[in-house]
DNA sequence: TTGACATATGCCGAAACCGACATACTGTTC
DNA sequence: GAACAGTATGTCGGTTTCGGCATATGTCAA
């Protein structure tokens, strides 16, 4: 699949705004990348918040410390299923999931 | 898993507001399926606004009609992702995956 | 430095998920 | 009531994704 270029682009300190057009991502491959970034930094910001280790978390959730590390990262071998399912077993419902995907989380604006 | 729960939901006529507490969901699984089915939702919804037939959209997104009809009923052997990726092979933004998410998309008031 | 803790990366067997096919059901039109 | 388009349901082989273990890489304090 197109993964690779998604790995190379999580691989850096990307994480910035729309991640996509530099490459030759299709409209499509750059929006779900840019979902699955912005789930998995409310994801970090969501278990921060709450002060708990990635052990801690993997826990809470049935899974381990190694997939929480991969969740947050956005590693290729990380489905939005697992980072949805991530943040509702940190206590979010899906409003704060419609939030954290429409809000970039930034603080500089667009 | 417990996913035989959800089936039992789904199969019937449910759709409605809180899926959950009828059954013994733990809240994190209440907000999962409220989840899904929004997004299920979102993309009949979508898919109506394109006047196009299940196998269209199954061609579109590179699937098969039946995985679209599973798709659209919220069937279990159908995660968050596949729904989200479809919706974006759609079409819709982040925006919009918000906005499905946060309404749910029905005419009546809870 | 050493040790203790937290996080990141690589890998594997097991489980879940996917596309596809077959087939059944539901209109609708003649 | 036959023919047709659209949708639903069941199943299956192959692939992806999962949890978990091992291990590497910080980071901080003593």
């Amino acid at each position: 699949m197109r993964k690779a270029k998604q790995q190379v682009l999580e691989a850096h300190g990307w994480r910035v705004g729309s991640v996509a057009e530099f490459l030759d991502l299709t409209p499509e491959e750059a929006a779900v990348v840019e979902l699955k970034l912005r789930l998995s930094d409310a994801l970090r910001a969501r278990r921060a918040k709450l002060r708990l280790s990635q052990e801690a978390v993997a826990e809470r959730l049935g899974s381990s410390q190694s997939r929480v590390a991969k969740m947050e990262a956005g590693d290729a071998s990380v489905s939005l299923d697992l980072l949805l399912r991530a943040l509702v077993g940190l206590g979010a419902t899906p409003n704060d999931v419609a939030k954290a995907i429409q809000t970039p989380k930034r603080r500089a604006a667009a």
